[in-house]
DNA sequence: AAAACTGTAACATTTTTTATTATATTTAAA
DNA sequence: TTTAAATATAATAAAAAATGTTACAGTTTT
């Protein structure tokens, strides 16, 4: 299972692509995305984090885009809702007395590596405006 | 957080791939693994469905190859134990009221396929035998 | 001062993944 | 022919992760 932070965020960034210039309330957020409030926020905070939306507190408060819809890429959102993409690892710690157990993380790490190259840049050219015209 | 079975099932395959052309004992794949037995049956399980190893049961049972290492992919791994890679979903019913609610799952899954075949064929391009050297 | 917000920590619940136990069956070999 | 060493698989338990909820403090507008 994957979390749903990578597609909340996206799902949060459309929304105030398409109201750009006001401040909206993570309430209406988790109205459109149906879930809690609370983890809007959660994801919000992560937003500002890295600096891709601002908020306002109090009374009309909410949160707007700093940056504008064509100068981010589905690609940043990856970035920051991904640690790295893989298809998974084994639990435990492989068996180290095997060949096979103690090189097989390194070599899936590598591929991995490849994997999420190919991701990420496959992220970069679709930007939030053209995301956002696709609603 | 990802399944282990795509890691588990290369683990599994390497393994054989290693010692062909004898019965290998899923308690010695589940000692290179660190991990329970029976969840390594449970990949033979999947692996045999897809036709891709035999088994024996009984005493000096186990499993091994059927097709040639190098006539198998990391593709065909991760068809069998992936229904499709995805970066998530957020977990409930987005609202269809909302025209971003409405359409964001399936402009999502328009963008995972997308990706799911940069994957596949990524992986296509890796056979288990060039994996198998590595270690 | 009240109402409508954000921010966040602490805790609870649900879901998924992994592990274990139990039981039946098969095969080789002593 | 009995025993030991395997597979096969269902049922259940435990652990981990993701999601949800509550509570409360702080901020801003009216």
């Amino acid at each position: 299972m994957i979390s749903g932070k990578f597609a909340i965020t996206t799902h949060i960034l459309t929304l105030l692509a398409k109201f750009p210039n006001e401040f909206m309330a993570s309430d209406y957020i988790a109205g459109s995305l149906n879930i809690h409030p609370v983890l809007v926020r959660k994801e919000i905070a992560n937003l500002k984090k890295h600096n891709l939306v601002e908020s306002k507190e109090g009374k009309n408060g909410g949160v707007k885009l700093i940056a504008s819809p064509d100068k981010i890429t589905l690609e940043d959102v990856f970035k920051i809702t991904f640690d790295k993409a893989t298809l998974g690892f084994s639990k435990n710690e492989p068996n180290p007395e095997c060949p096979v157990g103690k090189n097989i993380n390194a070599n899936l790490n590598d591929l991995y590596e490849g994997i999420n190259q190919t991701i990420s840049k496959q992220l970069q050219s679709v930007t939030l405006a053209e995301f956002t015209e696709k609603f």
